[in-house]
DNA sequence: AAGTGGTCTAGACCACGTA
DNA sequence: ACGTGGTCTAGACCACTTG
């Protein structure tokens, strides 16, 4: 299973690889709690030491989360973590607001040449195409188009009527069995068309802060691309250098 | 020096808290050498192996980094930094490229009420302000103010008839032994006014990126306010969730 | 050759959660 | 009481850099 020291590849850094592949593959599923540290070792012939070493880097990485007296567990998209790690709008006073969010159309159909590098797709492959209006205290704040892959999500949104919930990922792990794990955001200025400022209650130019994101499972597949025009008259995209 | 295991506060904690009050009082100055970890384990009478845990954090922290066989040495401001933690505009194919700046206006006044709010200044206390044009490919992309407290930052441009170098980092660190640790950023759309639309050759409301950064030293002391206007034409601010 | 960080082990004891 | 993760120790050996 795990070659000898020597070889030049740390054997954590194996625990680490043999762990993510686990759990990609579905051997455990996210919120499901995993062989504690010293069975883990027991099964691999290690020490407890470098299991832990191990584990520790995939929590760092959000992919486990360890939890004191109980065991350790494979991470979930519960609201903190969307809210944390992959929800990025405050309102001026630096509070976050999860908005609501109406969808306004749903349709299949195949992948622009643009999606279909964005997602990784052969050209011609059908994907899903989500347009959601976000309000915060009602007032309609963010417009929202995602792009799907449609053999991974096939029945999205076709028997309940393009009832959707607020939270995608969640409903991405339950449902698809599939983990956003990572993304990548490309942020820039432009100017409101006609339609979009009519949907917002703007004037037609209004500046609007245009996020596109392509969203990564944990072993980097790109499994959604989502693109959100904002008004940021009263929030703001809130980003932390560290 | 360090309490005893048993009050609760691990002892790797305190031991982060003692080198982080080290850096932070100048003791061990950015760039240079740190003792050996048997050494500080000596010294602090621990073991190797709880002042490497203290040290890794650390480092994961960006404030150490370790060099295999040579030793471990605080982290400085070199443009590597600089690239990849500070600054995240990129062109659309995705790379990264250094803007030229050119400073248009550099003075000292009052600092004002949101200025003093956001630099935790007292009332009256006063600031330096730097505006400064900058151009990628010689084309004029970002409009960029930077606000110092006066105090710490006393002598920054008078001298040299405000030249100052591309990497404000560099400088603040060398000159004025000020290392920025960490950023706040909130991002938003705003509309060109005539003066901007002028100075970045675009038309009067045009959309513009606005961000707005609170830089902060290791021991979140804010010690710069930084204002930029970007045109996202060719560019945009790359993100990256993890 | 000597000193540094990097990996790995074996084992002790503590803090926490569950039954 | 038991099993889990959390802290800490003492020591071995490896990989890398410098003198």
């Amino acid at each position: 299973m795990l070659t000898t020291r020597k070889e030049s590849v740390p054997l954590y850094v194996q625990i680490i690889d043999l762990l993510v592949s686990r759990i990609s593959s579905g051997e455990w599923s996210p919120g499901e709690i995993i062989p504690s540290e010293i069975n883990l070792a027991r099964e691999l012939d290690v020490s407890q030491g470098t299991v832990r070493k191990a584990i520790t880097e995939l929590v760092e990485n959000n992919v486990l989360i360890r939890k004191q007296g109980r065991g350790t567990f494979v991470s979930t998209h519960d609201t903190d973590r969307a809210l944390f790690h992959f929800f990025h709008i405050s309102d001026n006073d630096g509070h976050k607001v999860l908005p609501d969010s109406e969808v306004s159309s749903c349709r299949r159909r195949k992948a622009t040449r643009y999606e279909a590098a964005k997602l990784a797709l052969q050209t011609g492959e059908k994907v899903i195409r989500i347009e959601r209006i976000r309000k915060i205290d009602s007032a309609p704040t963010i417009l929202e188009t995602v792009i799907l892959p449609e053999q991974a999500f096939s029945e999205l949104g076709k028997n309940d009527d393009c009832k959707l919930p607020n939270m995608l990922y969640e409903i991405y792990e339950k449902q698809f069995g599939i983990t956003i794990h990572s993304a990548e955001e490309q942020l820039s200025a432009v100017n409101a068309n006609q339609q979009q400022a009519e949907l917002l209650g703007l004037e037609e130019g209004a500046a609007l802060l245009m996020i596109e994101r392509v969203a990564l499972t944990l072993d980097k597949t790109p499994v959604e691309l989502r693109i959100s025009y904002c008004n940021t008259a009263n929030h703001h995209y809130q980003n932390t250098l560290l």
